[in-house]
DNA sequence: TCTGGGGTCCTAGGACCC
DNA sequence: TCTGGGGTCCTAGGACCC
């Protein structure tokens, strides 16, 4: 069996763990600069704020309802679900992070008639180490588990927050309450066409044959998907050990950008990020991207465009000097008077082991002080206040830094912003 | 005025080879 | 006059996720 454990309003949560005033009442979280709503509490969802909307478009009702409104603060959430996945790993044989606030675990070890009195632990403690609320779903596959955890979600009373099914009788009553846009790897698109096909359950979706869906739901996907509804595991529990294959930076600007040298700043900014990403997974990469967004607002449409560069690296390496001399010739190439630069970012890909680097026969060995260097940098910024030693490419001026006008203290990762009991 | 950021996986189609 | 078929590798782009 696979469970899944889901943190309710992640972002928002960890806002109030240390707003405790803020208990009970509506709670939303924005995107980076302000720009999106990204997590809201029940009561937020209550007052019919939606997901992902646009924050300036509900400004007004959330005044009037007075709700909490907070810029996102990374450093926050990402201690916090280290803390959660952390509690689980102390808790259950297998886990496999999904993203920031979920991760899935493998329950093969426990006695199937203790299952629901296991999660029900795993939920209480988890909340009381970490303060984070959360709901778990139990099924025999990946896709089962998370359809039961929405069905917990949306009835927390009802069921405590846990949602087991384990008897085919459980497995269909769910499937027959679950719309088919609500499955896991069901999207806009994908709901559309089995709506078509007059089919609007998941339990619809279950009882349809496997080489209809190889025909008309993308193949091997849709194989996939039927079968995990009908809890044949085909999505295994992934290897922690597996790093990323790929690593971007990018961002919107605060304001919009004119200059060459402010875009470089930019681009070399989030380089160095990219690249202190890259080191913490001791990786090296052979591919590097840069891509610039432009405006062409005539005030009539709202119409960007991207345009894009490309690197193959002569040799993989995780250093942010070579890697930032690199990204700012791609920028320069990219440049055109006159434009009016939105956004822009950096992709860095073919992501190979540090110690698996195969030197090319021209290159010179890469300098093993530079190395030293790295491991320094990153071990001041991680320690002190972020960025406290930057290259000086990376500039000083940062007008393109994004909003945030409403970040809440980093309480958990800085001394300077430690909450103060009187 | 203002609409996020960071990922994965799959497929189709082209280039190339024998 | 007749002009194959199978395989691999790579890339771009779509769909999806949180």
């Amino acid at each position: 069996m696979k469970a899944i454990v889901d943190c309710n309003s992640f972002y928002a949560a960890c806002e109030r763990l240390f707003k405790p005033s803020l208990h009970g009442k509506p709670v939303v979280v924005l995107s980076n600069n302000d720009g999106c709503i990204v997590s809201r509490t029940d009561e937020a969802k209550a007052l019919g704020i939606q997901m992902a909307g646009p924050y300036f478009q509900h400004k007004k009702e959330i005044e009037q309802n007075n709700v909490a409104v907070f810029s996102s603060n990374y450093h926050l959430y990402g201690d916090m679900s280290r803390r959660v996945m952390e509690a689980l790993r102390m808790l259950a044989p297998q886990v496999e992070v999904y993203s920031v606030d979920e991760s899935f675990l493998d329950l093969d070890g426990i006695e199937p008639a203790k299952l629901y009195e296991y999660a029900l632990f795993l939920k209480h403690t988890t909340e009381q180490w970490t303060g984070i609320p959360v709901s778990i779903g139990v099924a025999p596959s990946k896709v089962l588990s998370k359809l039961a955890n929405k069905l917990a979600k949306k009835d927390k009373t009802g069921t405590n927050g846990v949602m087991l099914l384990q008897t085919p009788e459980q497995q269909m009553d769910a499937l027959l309450r679950t719309p088919v846009e609500d499955i896991w790897g069901v999207g806009s698109a994908g709901a559309g066409k089995l709506r078509l096909f007059n089919i609007n359950t998941a339990w619809d979706l279950r009882n349809m044959n496997e080489e209809w869906a190889r025909k008309n739901l993308g193949g091997v996907v849709g194989v996939r998907l039927i079968k995990e509804l009908r809890g044949i595991p085909c999505i295994e529990m992934k290897d922690p050990r597996i790093t990323k294959k790929m690593i971007a930076t990018t961002r919107m600007f605060g304001k919009p950008v004119y200059a060459l040298r402010e875009l470089k700043e930019a681009v070399t900014t989030y380089t160095a990020r990219a690249a202190e990403k890259l080191r913490r997974q001791n990786g090296a990469a052979m591919e590097m991207s840069v891509f610039v967004v432009v405006s062409n607002n005539n005030g009539l449409q709202y119409n960007p465009y991207v345009r894009s560069a490309y690197t193959r690296l002569p040799v993989a390496t995780a250093l942010t000097n070579v890697l930032i001399h690199h990204a700012a010739e791609m920028t320069a190439s990219l440049y055109r008077e006159g434009c009016k630069y939105i956004k822009a970012g950096v992709v860095l890909s073919r992501i190979i082991p540090a110690n698996n680097i195969q030197f090319n026969l021209f290159s010179p060995p890469e300098n093993i002080n530079v190395q030293k260097l790295m491991q320094t940098i990153d071990n001041i910024n991680f320690s002190m206040q972020h960025d406290i030693l930057k290259f000086a490419a990376n500039g000083t001026s940062k007008n393109w830094k994004m909003r945030q006008e409403m970040r809440s203290n980093r309480f958990t990762t800085r001394w300077e912003e430690l909450c103060v009991v009187k």
